[in-house]
DNA sequence: TTCTGTGCAAAAACTTTGCATGCAA
DNA sequence: TTGCATGCAAAGTTTTTGCACAGAA
């Protein structure tokens, strides 16, 4: 238990949604001046390990993390990026179904969906516009 | 329209799951093999801008691409990365519950499940346990 | 021909590793 | 005191940018 652990856990807490090692970083600092970038990839990957950090795995790609906690949804806006909250109860039913038709053990799960925000919509932005 | 695009999205169409650029560009190689990395980064951006791609925008970090194509999810064990195809019509109430409550409109989807393969959960790993 | 995409080169940013020091317990 | 976490330094990747050439239309 070190000042630069709780750094980077206060930083985990007081962050919605998940969090580049980079971003970490720069955000610890403030609190934690002399935080190099090595202890904050060493750290994150300690959490994880720990359960007190979640790596987003895209499966691929790089990491990202965000703070262990119950689970809970997120909408995201394809267009501004723009991030709500969904409540978890309303995967209940989805959770169940997946469990017995896959065999899996759902747990920790932040489900990420996408979408256009209403301002979005307003503007008409179509970037990556799918349909 | 060229050879080179068309090598990038032959990859795409033919993986599951989504593709960093890098590991793009590696496989994009075997079949276009003067292919270089700026390129496929171009291309990935463009194909993004262009509907055909979807960039997994975890919302920070780094970005992954996936084909775009019809409404799908996975879900993938936190413990081997291993990652299943999840039926879209599980979601289909939820999807409707979404936007009359958030207003957004919601579209290109790739819903990430998390949890344990039956695999794992014999073997026990307990690596980013939550519980 | 004209315009856009590509390759090459280089720079910038991100991530990882090794080792010696320092702090926590 | 002991051992693990940190800082520092350096190396290895990944990502971005500028510019001249080549290929598509």
């Amino acid at each position: 238990v070190t000042s630069q652990r709780l750094a980077i856990l206060h930083v985990l807490r007081h962050s919605r949604g998940h969090l580049s090692p980079m971003e970490v970083y720069s955000r610890a600092r403030r609190t934690a001046p002399g935080l190099t970038a090595p202890t904050v990839y060493r750290t994150l990957e300690f959490l994880a390990d720990n359960g007190l950090a979640w790596p987003t795995s895209t499966g691929h790609g790089h990491l990202a993390y965000e703070i262990a906690q119950k689970n809970h949804h997120h909408l995201i806006c394809r267009s501004c990026g723009g991030e709500i909250v969904v409540k978890p109860a309303l995967l209940n039913h989805v959770y169940r179904k997946l469990e017995s038709t896959s065999g899996y053990i759902l747990r920790g799960n932040h489900v990420t969906f996408f979408g256009l925000c209403p301002k979005c919509q307003e503007t008409g932005v179509r970037k990556g516009d799918p349909q």
